[in-house]
DNA sequence: CTGAAAGCGCTAACAC
DNA sequence: GTGTTAGCGCTTTCAG
C-alpha cells in the first residue's frame, strides 16, 4: 500500500508537502500542487483514512442501528439515510441489532469504538433497550437521535411521527363508513405502536365503541396472524374491519382472509399503518396511515449532522413530531350486511377455488 | 475520551501493561490483569478501534456494496451477509451504488480510503461497471468477491446462481401445463438476468416455439409494466401466460392484471424470478424459481472470509455456482381456452368492480 | 511557500 | 511480568 512517503519521494518534496498539496491547501505553489497530484494520481495513491481519523479525530461515519431490514419498513430508512448520509460527506456503518433487541447494546459499543462521529437508532422496543450505552455515549459527547417515539428518554434527540393522531384518523375513517365492531391485530411492543394504538382506542371510545377482548389480537408471525384471523373469523360476532398496526402485518391478514375465501374490501375491510410500498402492490391496495418516512429521514440526519457539526452549542434535547396522513385505498369499505362468515366453510388452501369469476 | 494511558495512570502501570491486561495476553500477572480490566470498566474505557486499526493494520470490517435497498432481494442479501459477518467477528460498512451504478466506482474507492478488509460487490448490470476499481483492488491485494456473474470476470471470485438453468426449468413447467404464447417482461440490464432469460429462450426453442416481438416487453418501472401489460392484453392474440424476470416486478403485473379485472391464473399465468418473501405474500402466490439467497450469502461471506485470513494461499479464482429450484404456486394454471381478451372492456382501476365474489 | 517535528492512541518487539 | 521504545500514516503547528 503506497503511502504519503512514498510519493513525497518520488516528487522529491517531504511528506507535508504532499499532505498540503493532495488536501488541496490554498498555501501551496499551485505547480507544484498540480505536479504532486499528477504523481500520486498515476501512483494510484488512497488516503489512508484510518491514519486521518486517528489524526483528525473524526470518521465522517455515522453509525445506523436498526433491528432489521426484512421488515419492508426498515429497508426504506435505510436508504434514504444512506443517500443523505453520503450526500453530506458521510460514509455508513450499518449495525443490525435483531429483533429481540439483546444486541442493541453491542451494535453501539461497537459503533462508539469505531468512532463515528454520530448514531442513528432506531429502536424496535417500545423503551429504550441500550440505554445505559446511550447514556454513555451522551456524556462522552457523541451525538445520537433516536427514531420513533422512546420512553423516557426526553433529553435524547428524536424524531417520531404523531401515531397517536394517526391512530385515531383511522378509526374515525372506519366508524365514518360504518364500522362498528372492529378489531386490532399486532404486537404492542413494537416501534410507536404503541401510540397509534392509543390514538385508535380513544377513537373508538369517544365514538361509545367498545373493543371486546375477543377483538384484540397478539400476533406479529405468519402463523399467529393466520391464527388470529381465524379465531376472529369464528367468533359469534365476527368483526366486519381489522385493523393491522402494521402494514407488513395488514398484507398477512389480506393474504389469510383471501384464502379464507373471504372477499376485501367486501367482505372484510382491513387496514393497516406505515404507507409502506408495499401497502400499494397489495390487492386491494391497502388503506393506511402514511408515515412520511422521507420526512422522519430527513429531519433525522439532518438533526445528527447539525449535531455533529457544532456538537458545542447545545438547544437542548429535539423531539420532532411529524404528522402523519390518512391514505384511503381499496382495502376499506361499507360493513357487510349479513352475519354469514361463522357458518361458512372455512377453505385454508381455498383461494384457486374462489378466486374472481368473471361473468360479462 | 478516555486513553489507555488515563487507565495507566489510574492503575499505576505502564499503557503497554495495560494493552496486554486488555487483549488478554497470557504474559501477564492474573491479578494485575484484573485489577486493570475492572478499574478500565469503571472508568467506562473503549478502546479506539481507529488507532487500533492503525497499528494492526486490518479494520475487522467488510464492505458490502449493493445498488439499492428497496427491491426487496437486495435487503435479504444485506440481512444475511450482516448477520454472518457479525457471527465472524466483522463489522459492516454499507455502500449502496445506486440504481445507474455510476456511484459503483466511488463507493469502492471510499471502501478502499477506509482500508475495510474486503469487499462484496453486489453488481445491478450485467457487466462490471468500476472494473478499474476492481482491478486496483485486486492488484493490491485486498479481497473482492462478486454476488451474480459478471462478464468477462473469469480472474475474480464469484458465488452466482445458475440461472440459465432456472429459466429453463420455469419454462419447461409453462410448456408442460400447455402453454405456449408466452410473453416475457423485465429489463435484461439487471443482475443475472441475461441468464434466465437466456435459459427461458433456449427451452422455448426447444420445444419450437417462437418468441414473437410482441410478446417481449421491456418494463422496469410500476407504470412501464403498467403500459406493457395493456399492450400485451391488446394484442391480437394475447398471451396466456407471462414471465416477469424479477419476482419484484411479477408483483406489478399481477397488480395490473387485477386492476384490468383479468384473474391470475384462470386467464393469465405469471410466473417471476427470485423467490422473495413477497411472492408467497403476493395473491395468488407466485411461481417461481428460488434462488437459494441464503446458500448465496453463506458462500458469499465465506469465501470473503478465508481470503482474508490467509491472503497469500490463493486457489485460484473460485466461481461458485449455485443451482436455483423451481417453486409451484398458485400463480399458474392451464391456458385459458376462449381467445375474449382483446374483447373485453378494461377497468384501469377496475379492481373493486370485479373483486372476488361468492354465492355459495 | 515548504520542511521539520510532534503526536493522534494503540500494539509489539525488545529490554530489564 | 512489566516498562521502554518505536512506529502505523497522517495532519498541523512552528520555523524558516
Amino acid at each position: 500500500m503506497i503511502t504519503l512517503q512514498d510519493i513525497a519521494r518520488l516528487a522529491g518534496v517531504s511528506h507535508s508537502t504532499v499532505s498540503r498539496a493532495l488536501a488541496g491547501s490554498p498555501l501551496i505553489n499551485p505547480d507544484t500542487r498540480q505536479r504532486i497530484q499528477l504523481l500520486a494520481h498515476e501512483a494510484g495513491y488512497q488516503v489512508n483514512q484510518v491514519a486521518r481519523n486517528l489524526k483528525v479525530r473524526s470518521t465522517c461515519t455515522i453509525g445506523l442501528v436498526v433491528p432489521e431490514v426484512l421488515n419492508p419498513y426498515y429497508p426504506k430508512v435505510v436508504q434514504l439515510v444512506a443517500d443523505l448520509a453520503r450526500e453530506a460527506g458521510y460514509n455508513l456503518q450499518l449495525q443490525l441489532s435483531g429483533a429481540d433487541q439483546k444486541a442493541e447494546a453491542t451494535c453501539i459499543a461497537s459503533l462508539r469504538e469505531q468512532r463515528v462521529d454520530g448514531i442513528l437508532l432506531v429502536t424496535a422496543e417500545h423503551g429504550l433497550v441500550a440505554r445505559d450505552q446511550v447514556e454513555a455515549l451522551l456524556a462522552s459527547g457523541v451525538p445520537i437521535v433516536l427514531m420513533g417515539w422512546v420512553e423516557d428518554a426526553e433529553h435524547i434527540d428524536m424524531v417520531m411521527g404523531d401515531d397517536s393522531k394517526g391512530g385515531s384518523e383511522l378509526a374515525r375513517h372506519l366508524i365514518g363508513i360504518g364500522h362498528s365492531r372492529i378489531a386490532i391485530l399486532g404486537k404492542t411492543a413494537h416501534r410507536g405502536v404503541y401510540d397509534r394504538l392509543f390514538g385508535f382506542r380513544a377513537a373508538l371510545e369517544e365514538a361509545g365503541i367498545v373493543l371486546s377482548e375477543d377483538l384484540q389480537i397478539e400476533a406479529t408471525s405468519d402463523i399467529e396472524v393466520k391464527r388470529g384471523v381465524t379465531r376472529l373469523l369464528a367468533l359469534p360476532a365476527p368483526p366486519t374491519a381489522i385493523f393491522a398496526y402494521q402494514d407488513s402485518l395488514a398484507a398477512l391478514v389480506i393474504k389469510h382472509l383471501t384464502d379464507a375465501c373471504l372477499a376485501v374490501p367486501q367482505e372484510m375491510t382491513v387496514v393497516g399503518f406505515d404507507d409502506l410500498d408495499l401497502a400499494a402492490y397489495l390487492c386491494p391496495h391497502l388503506t393506511t396511515v402514511g408515515g412520511h418516512i422521507e420526512s422522519h429521514a430527513f429531519r433525522f440526519v439532518s438533526l445528527l449532522i447539525e449535531r455533529i457539526r457544532k456538537a458545542s452549542s447545545d438547544t437542548g434535547p429535539q423531539h420532532i413530531v411529524i404528522t402523519p396522513r390518512l391514505v384511503v385505498r381499496g382495502s376499506c369499505g361499507p360493513p357487510r350486511k349479513e352475519e354469514t362468515i361463522g357458518n361458512r366453510r372455512y377453505h385454508p388452501n381455498g383461494y384457486t377455488q374462489c378466486a374472481p369469476t368473471h361473468t360479462d
